[in-house]
RNA sequence: GGAGAGGUGCCGGAGUGGCUGAACGGGGCGGCCUGCUAAGCCGUUGUAGGGGGUAACCCCUACCCAGGGUUCGAAUCCCUGCCUCUCCGCCA
């Protein structure tokens, strides 16, 4: 969410993003209402103080034994001016906000500027493949092996869900925990196991709500969304806190399987396990001071490069141009793996910086010193891998021309065998 | 799921309708003093919105979990929600 004296002072600037992001937000509607909200706000305060002052002289008439029934009468009709003034004033600043929370964040001045063929390959890593036969999709060969039940997962919770089994449930395993390790023991993360369901608050503090809110599971007895990634709980972490200064930067690292209805995607990308309801994701999310942030993005995105080096699975970078980037995002780089059975790059990351946008809605803020005024943080995260497609291309990469998979060497102590076959 | 208690400033903790933006204590900050010294004394210490001033700053309004209500007037009374704690039940 953009500070509302922000909009007032840079609407250029404002109805620039909106724009370049393919947004249609009403910036126009809401500068109008903002001169009149300044306008209720100064008559509603000046009613009040006069009738502060009118009530102080009722306390007083009170405490000296006078009689204070013409003036009590009196202040009926201002307290009723006053409530009229202030049900208008409640109406227009509900209409504001409900534009102003639907105003995306302003892209960052690196990002390329268009819709998504303006998205830019940063760079490139590894080579790709050129095995000496036809390699298999990886639902071919999970199936052949065994590794993924797409039939019985699709009997039990519909199209689109997977059930992992044998060494295929082995993998994911390995995966998340060679992931976890990795963060936390060379790249300096905390690990965290939150909460899979959120509150409403939480899903507008990161941003899902109020645009996404038909992407999620939503169990309405109790008011509960299903956590479409752990960027939910784990930003929520610090939700209307104050943070010390010297804390920062906050880093961690958390696994959550994460929950999505793909609504409107049905028909995209549905054979496999390229795009499922329920998948897991290591997260890794940072709390960090204004000034340093885009470094920090930089950090971020090699420490989800690394994961798939020492994969050795070749990947690329895209820096999304504004077309493409999240409502809540500033900036964010996709990071895209080779998978060769379905010879295709396949997003396995995004790592963004949301600057201060999340951390306005969520109330997250720090105190650069002691005694300091508080001041938003800047919050980014990114995925550090998701798994599915991560072990599609695993799958693909790694197999052989006898249909076995060979394991990944990081992954063997985890896996306890160095071939699936 | 049932029964109860409670949510006040940076922290502890008063306050049951007007004199309370909030006693008292602690902490922080500033100053003073000082051979009882990890002490004493004095002062100060929230956030947001609106308006005014070149500016230091000043004025007004709001905020005692959140949202409604009662009232001329609410931290204080009523309702709803959220959260915390205790006991019982159930349970991985």
């Amino acid at each position: 969410m953009l500070d509302l004296r922000f909009i007032r002072e840079n609407p250029d600037l404002v109805r620039k993003a909106i724009q370049d992001k393919g947004d249609k937000a009403d910036l126009d509607r809401l500068l109008a209402l903002d001169v009149t909200r300044r306008e209720i706000i100064g008559a509603v305060e000046n009613a009040r103080a006069q009738q502060n002052k009118v009530t102080q002289q009722i306390a007083e008439m009170k405490k000296a034994r006078q009689d204070a029934t013409a003036v009590i009468a009196e202040m009926r009709g201002l307290s009723d001016q006053i409530r009229s003034l202030d049900d208008k004033l409640k109406g227009v600043e509900e209409e504001i906000y409900q534009i102003q929370i639907r105003i995306p964040n302003i892209p960052h001045e690196s990002v390329p500027v268009g819709d998504p063929s303006h998205n830019q390959v940063v760079r490139q890593w590894g080579e790709i493949p050129r095995k000496g036969f036809k390699p298999l999709p990886h639902y071919d060969i999970a199936d052949r092996l065994g590794l993924v039940d797409f039939g019985r997962a699709a009997r039990m919770s519909g199209a689109s869900f997977v059930s992992y089994r044998g060494l295929g449930a082995r993998l994911e395993r390995a995966l998340i925990n060679f992931m976890i390790d990795l963060h936390v023991s060379k790249h300096g993360y905390t690990e965290v196991s939150p909460p899979f369901v959120t509150k409403r608050d939480a899903m507008f503090g990161t941003g899902q709500l109020p645009k996404l809110e038909e992407d999620m599971y939503y169990i309405p007895g109790d008011d509960l969304f299903l956590i479409p990634t752990a960027e939910v709980p784990v930003t929520n972490l610090h939700r209307e806190e104050i943070l010390e200064g010297e804390e920062l930067p906050l880093l961690y690292t958390a696994y959550t399987p994460c929950f999505r209805r793909e609504a409107g995607t049905y028909g995209k990308e549905t054979r496999g396990m390229v795009r499922i309801h329920q998948f897991d994701k290591v997260e890794m999310v940072k709390f960090v001071k204004p000034e340093g942030s885009y470094d920090e993005l930089e950090k971020l995105l090699a420490n989800a490069e690394e994961v798939l080096q020492l994969l050795k699975l070749p990947y690329r970078i895209l820096c999304l141009a504004t077309g493409d980037l999240s409502f809540a995002a500033a900036k964010c780089y996709d990071i895209e793996v080779w998978a060769e059975g379905m010879e295709k790059w396949l997003e396995v990351s995004s790592c963004s910086n949301f600057a201060d946008f999340q951390a306005r809605r969520a109330n997250i803020r720090y105190r650069a010193f002691k005694g300091a005024k508080p001041e938003y943080v800047h919050t980014l995260n990114g995925s550090g891998l998701a798994l599915p497609r991560t072990v599609i291309a695993i799958m693909e990469n790694y197999q052989t021309a006898e249909g076995a998979i060979i394991v990944p060497e990081v992954l063997r102590p985890y896996m306890g065998v160095e071939v699936i076959r």
